[in-house]
DNA sequence: ATGGCAATGTTTCATTGA
């Protein structure tokens, strides 16, 4: 079984791509980011004919997420935003997929530390790590893939001493992310040897993709159970490449899925 | 120290992203 997520930057500009990678790598689950859309307008007919059901949280402008399940997958239980918590920003998609739980998530960016935004971010990932609690307790098998805005740690920094302090880095949002992990996941993405500067966000300015100036900012993290059975996590850079890419790369996670011994 | 790139709608600039 295949759990992906990506930020597209922009569905509506990225469809070709989308649709292309989809294809290619043929994921069970899709969680997409700043998907910039209103629900209405989501083109959902040129996902199915590309295989895949979409469960959608849109808005114009900014923000919005969906979750594009490969069809014929069981999905139950969708819900939208973090419960109790109000936000006019839509971020937050899950469902159980053929028993899984998904969650789709887009962390607030933060703009700038002691800005505005950044209390909402921290505040924001406070509520989630909530949320993510009790997911946790009623979902053993859970995995959480999103752009979380946030470099765990230096090795996710393609240059941390002038990044020191900076949003995305700043000690408080790393507190703040291991606050998510310690409600009981793991980043999959440490869970196996990994090449060094491995980036799934590059700045479209300054040839930073062609330079390898990136962040690994988005990220799947998985409860035990299914981090016990995870093969594989990867950033697939190539779908950065060429023309009009999303500034982000998907990260994709491969779970065995053998017959449970009885 | 600054801008640089991309997407959107309020569109020929301002805002946001990271």
């Amino acid at each position: 079984m295949l759990i992906a997520a990506w930020n597209v930057n922009s569905i509506t500009v990225r469809l070709p791509r989308l649709v292309a990678w989809l294809e290619t790598t043929r994921p069970d689950v899709l969680c997409v980011q700043e998907t910039k859309i209103d629900d209405a307008r989501f083109p959902t007919a040129d996902i199915a004919a590309a295989g895949y059901a979409a469960h959608v949280f849109g808005q114009k402008t900014y923000n919005g997420v969906a979750l594009l399940v490969r069809q014929g997958l069981a999905v139950d239980d969708v819900s939208v935003g973090i419960p109790g918590y109000a936000d006019e920003q839509r971020r937050v998609i899950a469902a159980t997929v053929a028993g899984i739980r998904v969650v789709g998530v887009y962390v607030p960016n933060g703009q700038a530390v002691g800005s505005d935004k950044y209390a909402y971010k921290l505040d924001w990932l406070a509520a989630f790590a909530t949320m993510l609690r009790d997911e946790r307790a009623r979902h053993p098998e859970l995995a959480v893939g999103g752009d979380f805005n946030v470099a765990p740690d230096d090795r996710d920094v393609h240059d941390p001493a002038a990044w020191e302090g900076q949003v995305l880095v700043s000690a408080p949002e790393r507190a703040a992310f291991r606050a998510l992990l310690e409600t009981g996941l793991v980043d999959s993405f440490r869970l196996f040897d990994q090449p060094p500067a491995t980036y799934s966000w590059w700045d479209y300015r300054m040839l930073a993709f062609a330079k390898n100036r990136g962040m690994r900012i988005d990220h799947i993290l998985l409860s035990p159970p299914l981090a016990q059975r995870c093969l594989a996590s990867r950033i697939d850079r190539n779908a950065r490449k060429g023309a009009k890419p999303s500034d982000h790369a998907p990260v994709v996670v491969e779970l065995r899925t053998d017959a449970v011994a009885s």
